[in-house]
DNA sequence: TATGAATGAGTTTTCATTCAT
DNA sequence: GATGAATGAAAACTCATTCAT
């Protein structure tokens, strides 16, 4: 698992190059606002050199996906193997909602994105329903088997939805909340809006612990360095 | 206050139609599959005809809005005043949710509408942060006031702050939800998700009543009534 | 009867003059060599405009194919009217040739335009095969009946068959009987080519009438009046 | 005279093999619809490497036509030197349409590679007009000197001409007959037709044997032996 | 000989916008 | 108010060809 962005074993420098620029400029700009020829410029390239390795604008689009729900469903499969920590959860959180502010063109404008786009549509109903969505629902519902959780498994079953919800808008609309764009805060705010936001659920045999993590601040060295573990080198390559 | 889309009063009715056709397209097609030859053919009108209403795409865009602003905030009004009435209060929800999917291109595409675009940001300021979030916010902490939650200021504000993110992103991802796009269903699930996650706030006192109006289906006479005042004949003008 | 490049009645003028063009230059340099920028060009015309008249290149060609079999389908209508006078069978040849001169580019590319191109297949099915090729062996067989051509049924269709290449061929490889392109030329000597070809299959009775009409000259008064009439004012208007 | 795609004696078998391909390919999608990369994906073998054995796509095309116009003209040659036996002028004219459809993309498409390529041109003139053509039209000289056919010098001149148009326009276009493209039929089609097209002018003494070579299918075993003496070893190695 | 990434001019097409009538 | 033809800049994508290795 060297870079989330390669698509296969063995995926051309360059390519690689392409995608994040290309990532870097959706991001910065938007999607829509980000032409080809923009990237490859960007890149001082060719249009025919960006061709020559996607065939498409949207073959971006789609690499991108890929590399974001490859390591959204690892960061789900860390969540489950780490669930009996409370500190490692919210380490897994950090680092999803870091995940989702490096792809967050993604989230922001997928609405637009689908429409009249066969490929895409298939990719989000792969990864994002029915992988993550089901993912996060079998974690929670886990956790509520754990004695994290207070609620029938239908209350778990739609808090899971509120919560993949409003770590998506989060991402999607920092501003809403009056936030400027700074990656760090808004990671760090993210995660303490969550955690509010499942603290009515707590179990009460829980809730001393979750206060615990819930008040410490990300810069804890502990979580620093398991941070350093999940999120590591390659997102150093991925974003600018 | 007739019609929303009108930006003065006594506005042209063919520009009350431009708009109307264009809230109808973009909401169907999304806003970037949809050209200003798109909408004036649609109308059988010329294209000329559209700009000597509008000045252009934006222009269009900017007046939705900002009837979109006018209502959210008038029914943000109507909430503060009839907030002593769960039963009214959830007709005030039902009505805001109809209300923004009606505009549901805004809500799923403001993220690619806002980049490089001077106007609809200072729009989006004025309306949704300046006025929308302020108000949702008062009206919590009102609500507060009211012994209808419980928690500290803090807490209820961010209450305020998720309840937001949650109606929108409700709005403008129901698939994420494997929902499909039945107008109503999408309503009426919305207000059952909203109210089972104010559920946990809920004061103890009040916990009764709020299950009475939680389970109560959308069809009870006295709802209709109110809700056909509050949501009435102009939202027959705008919508398909 | 107007143009038959008009594809229906009150086609724009500008259409007219796009497509006139584009038979002209597709004519002159190949289809393949004329972009829809040079035809703008030729015109000083916006492309933006060629597209307001034409949705694609392929529109065009398609407008000039269809009025091609559209006169093409005449001509073959006033032969079959005119059958029972050698003279005036042969200045419907001469019309014909005249036509399929003034859209040499389809005889010269039709299997260059055809692969990987629906549309046109289905046009040229319609047209050529079904209606061109249909009524000249309908026309063949009944200049048999009517005593002109001896031979079995089945020779009189190969006939047909046999003559309709070869009027293709000449139109489309003149040079390759060391035929430079001077347009009365090529009709004229088309003329003769044709009428050497069917020499063999003409009735005794009739070889006496047939010698006459074939060793007449073009300039006749006579033809000339009548291919007037055939051939006209809007020839005038397509060819350059 | 191996191969007859070899534009020198001992050529690379590489530029071999890409002649070969190229040539499959043409006929098979257009040489329009083929590209260098095209061909050399379809080998397996790198842009650069073509390039390194032709200097452009012109080039490949231009040796196909070399290796065309040389077996044409040795075919010619055959003829002329079969002409005393009508079976065996029958199995060269099989030869010359199998090697005619096995070049079809040149008959298709040389209206559309002519404009603005001087090189083709040239060779044009110099196989098509001055070897070829002269070759049939002295062939058929002969042939009337032998007895075979009747008519004057200027008429069998004509035939010569109309000869070789039927020819190429049977392979260039055989769906304008309703032929579809199995290529033993094609050949076997053509024979009879362009015999049918020459019987009106066999002389009466030669029409008992035109009737019986033209009335036997192209499975006599004497006829196959000879074709294959004919078109032997190296089709194989040119036609997929 | 061979590779394959890179080039760049060109192609079709789109679309917000203008303007003469 | 209304028409609709016209504009032009820019978008996505192609492809013959080159070049460093």
């Amino acid at each position: 698992m060297k870079s989330t962005l390669k698509r296969k074993t063995g995926i051309s420098p360059t390519a690689s190059r392409i995608a994040q620029a290309s990532l870097q400029l959706f991001n910065q700009q938007g999607e829509r606002n980000v032409t080809t020829n923009h990237i490859a410029r960007h890149l001082a390239m060719s249009t025919g050199n960006l061709y020559y390795h996607f065939s498409s604008k949207e073959d971006i689009i789609q690499a991108l996906y890929q590399s974001y729900g490859d390591r959204m469903a690892w960061l789900l499969a860390e969540a489950d193997a780490r669930r009996h920590s409370l500190e490692e959860l919210v380490v897994v959180l950090d680092a999803v909602l870091q995940h989702q502010w490096d792809y967050r063109f993604l989230l922001q404008s997928s609405a637009s994105l689908f429409p009249f786009n066969a490929q895409l549509r298939a990719s989000y109903q792969k990864f994002e329903v029915e992988q993550i969505a089901v993912g996060i629902e079998s974690l929670f519902l886990k956790l509520r088997e754990d004695g994290l959780f207070e609620g029938s498994v239908a209350a778990i079953r739609m808090l899971a939805v509120h919560f993949q919800l409003l770590q998506a808008a989060w991402i999607a609309h920092p501003e809403r909340a009056g936030q400027s764009a700074a990656a760090d805060q808004v990671v760090e705010d993210g995660r303490r809006q969550l955690l509010a936001f499942l603290r009515p659920h707590i179990a009460p045999a829980w809730q001393a612990a979750f206060e615990r993590v819930a008040s410490a601040s990300a810069c804890l060295p502990a979580l620093v360095a398991l941070s350093g573990r999940l999120a590591g080198s390659e997102r150093a390559a991925l974003c600018y």
